[in-house]
DNA sequence: CTGATAGCTGACCATACGGTCAGGAAAAGA
DNA sequence: TCTTTTCCTGACCGTATGGTCAGCTATCAG
């Protein structure tokens, strides 16, 4: 079997447990543990846990029990939360989506595609460079099929798509940019931005090592120009 | 767990198989079995049938036993054949890159970029369109870090893109193509390409159906033209 | 024809997995 | 304080998985 690198259990301890497991000095702790803030910090630290193991092993590479080392946490204490695996997968698959769809907002309000998709270049690039697993579990999910966010594609994404589809063809017919097809310009632009999140370990090993700050700025830069003169305005 | 679609057994079935399992009413078949050819021929219908699990599973989720069943073979057949499951998926992703080494060739020997990247670009789209599981497979092995052709990326594909790099640099020198960063380029040229094959489902599910003859030509023709455009060499 | 060898496979095994549950600990409410 | 509710978890279970192996059959060289 592959070995996938073995992620140390303690690098994400929860606060709360390791004080709980030793004697507190102090009469009253810093941060009261109330019953509401625990389950939206054990859920947010689960939720965490699984994007990073999903991303790295797949669903069916995935294990609860590594999920749940990476936490912290006992494994059964993940079940109280989250039933089954695929609950808990789906919870991640949607709040990806969800970051995804509010980035999606700056290519609107654009007085053209130069502001308009420049911006949503910008915003893409970023959340590669910030959300790297969550891109890989999202593209991980679409070459499998869908299994579990097929209905999404086929409302919320599709809807989207239409949107800035129509978006584009008003840039096109007001002469604003050159008439490409706004489908395929589309899927380069998701394209060429989520490649620096789901291609990043083949493009850390090409580069010798993690892109620096100045090599995203011209990572962003180069796409933004190479995209921006392919469609004419620029 | 998240039920991937179950795949027919009797998809694909070893011919000769089936013959060895009823009466041969012809004294001589067409096709008599060789030794020689036994092996090669179970081997490729092997790993055709991982080639595909692979892409659908993930290396974690695929199991042994549905390769066999899409292979129509029994799982120990396998295992005579290939030792381990890793050593199986190792021959499918090196078989995929051998794939790629060797449309990538298509861009050299050509006087400029309108050649060579218009080449480069139609020979990866029908890899993409023809080869859409290894694409898949070798995306994914590339998302998860991968485990297992590292070594492959270091060497093959380091040399590789160096060479290419030199190239485009030349016909930057030249004044054929505008002075884009060549690695990004790269990096574009195979996110735009692969992205057909990898997020071919979602692109199917937003087209509501499979790209007919006609689309890829479309799919096609535009990336080239934003690409080419976008470097400044159309 | 005969021994040797390659091809084949049902049955089996140890392990690891997702998931369950009874019961304890801790906080909140009364 | 006592009761209720939430939180927590070690131990356990049925199943499915990757892999093995003894023993069979089919081919081939001599």
């Amino acid at each position: 079997m592959v070995s996938y690198q073995a992620i140390e259990p303690d690098q994400a301890v929860n606060e709360n447990l390791k004080a709980k497991r030793m004697p507190q000095p102090a009469p009253e702790p810093l941060r009261p543990i109330r019953r509401n803030e625990i389950r939206q910090q054990n859920e947010q630290l689960i939720l965490q846990a699984a994007e990073k193991v999903f991303a790295e092993a797949g669903f069916g590479g995935a294990t609860m029990q590594l999920i749940a080392d990476v936490a912290g946490l006992p494994k059964a204490n993940l079940h109280y939360y989250f039933t089954t695996k695929e609950e808990l997968y789906r919870k991640v698959v949607s709040n990806i989506f969800d970051i995804w769809l509010h980035a999606a907002e700056s290519m609107d309000n654009a007085p053209g595609p130069v502001e308009g998709i420049g911006a949503y270049i910008d915003a893409k690039m970023e959340i590669s460079r910030r959300h790297p697993d969550g891109s890989k579990v999202w593209a991980s999910e679409v070459m499998h099929g869908a299994p579990v966010i097929q209905d999404y594609l086929e409302t919320t994404l599709r809807d989207w798509t239409a949107g800035r589809v129509a978006l584009i063809q008003g840039w096109i017919d007001a002469g604003q940019m050159a008439a490409v097809n706004p489908d395929h310009l589309l899927y380069m632009l998701w394209a060429a931005t989520q490649h620096y999140a789901d291609f990043g370990h083949q493009i850390e090993t090409l580069n010798g090592g993690p892109l620096t700050d100045r090599q995203w700025a011209e990572a962003k830069d180069s796409v933004k120009a190479m995209i921006l003169r392919g469609i004419g305005a620029a």
